[in-house]
DNA sequence: CCCGCGTCCTGTACTAAGTGCAAGCGTCCC
DNA sequence: GGGACGCTTGCACTTAGTACAGGACGCGGG
């Protein structure tokens, strides 16, 4: 059994397995050094502590996210599919947004990203300044997306934990927030018509955010132009 | 020297200020119970467990939103003021996001909350679903904002621990987050003309798109009426 | 062929923090 | 006055991050 000799990048990659299948809590250094068939600290040599680890594998998974060929689509095609993508990848790695809140994170990775959405607002016709509030706004709107989407997918796997039938759990957790939501008039009303859980949001809020956003810039060109 | 007798109510007041002073990282028991002239564990007599306690200090913090009279404004300063308001407060508590992400929290508080924005699109004439598509939009755009938001706090606060010199610690961070920006055309052009910082964002970047969104809202109204 | 050195991994142990447990103490009611 | 109950305490167990002190392995020089 030789040993493969640990690297740098198969520690973040193995890191992100655990993150993607377990979340930002599930991730420890004993956990990833047995997945790593390793000594518990073995990885310490090559990652300086457990929150470098986490900024490496953030960065690595921006790579994920496929830019548009610049000039090849129009602004708000390119926008929309950045815009879409990054929504993807955050909906991919749920405790992306876990780690984006509350660390300082920047890297390569966010900065191609970054540069692209930015050249997409640029060629709308928007000026610099202006480019850059709109490519922070739908930023924003998909992080805020994926807020939401975390926390339904920290219920999913708590509920894994718990031990005792998962379904069941899920269902009174929901019932607790459908309870709570009933006392309102209007969540009643929509709880009422809709059937299903106050918390699932339909799947295509985030399309019908960033639809309303983009007519907004739409508009603001178009009253300039 | 009497026992005040501690409170739940207390106990959570106490937490958000620590939690508001610290992050949600700086919150430990033990520091609480010092806080509170109590034994490091006096508090789980009040609050099941840790876990418990952000929850409670969480939906504590919705309350602080004032609603809009219903009615008495148009429903586009209705919805302005109740986004704005929830971001002022997620930048006030910027752990609430970090929270947030990661764990299904609702309660009363977030249902109140949630019940106005609901009623302030209904009252633009939006279909109950769009209307809640739209509430939900505007609550991730300020959710997106924060995570923003609290991670410069979060280099801010670190760079306090660091020992060093803050302001150095500081630049240091800034320093090499803008040396990687630097490497893309369009972010180099906008560090340059901005001289400030890369990941220091206009301060109204979060009003920026939220006109732009409910511009794009209005269009959709307008284009059906 | 052996020595020494740099690279990489292992095991051990220390520390911080969440939290269950059972005993202690005060207050209030009977 | 005494007991019960509400609240607090200290202790101890557990999980997890990580420093440290070597040990194994391979490679180039003597």
């Amino acid at each position: 059994m030789q040993k493969p000799t640990l690297t740098a990048a198969q520690i973040v990659r193995t890191a992100i397995e655990i993150l993607d299948a377990e979340g930002l809590d599930g991730l420890n250094m004993r956990a990833l050094g047995k997945r790593l068939n390793s000594a518990p600290t073995a990885m310490y040599w090559h990652v300086k502590n457990k929150d470098n680890l986490v900024r490496l594998a953030v960065d690595e998974v921006w790579h994920e996210i496929a830019l548009p060929d610049p000039g090849a689509l129009g602004w708000r095609a390119a926008a929309t599919k950045l815009a879409t993508g990054l929504n993807e990848t955050l909906h991919r790695h749920p405790w992306l947004v876990q780690a984006m809140a509350g660390h300082f994170l920047y890297g390569e990775g966010k900065s191609r990203f970054d540069d692209s959405l930015l050249a997409a607002y640029e060629a709308a016709g928007l000026s610099a300044e202006q480019a850059d509030q709109a490519a922070a706004a739908s930023f924003m709107l998909a992080l805020g997306n994926a807020v939401g989407a975390s926390a339904n997918v920290a219920l999913a796997r708590k509920v894994n934990l718990d031990g005792g039938d998962p379904a069941e759990v899920m269902r009174e957790s929901i019932d607790e927030a459908t309870r709570i939501a009933a006392s309102f008039p209007r969540l009643r009303a929509r709880l009422e018509s809709a059937g299903a859980g106050y918390n699932e949001a339909p799947g295509d809020t985030f399309a019908f955010g960033l639809t309303a956003f983009l007519d907004g810039i739409e508009r603001r060109i178009a009253a300039r132009g």
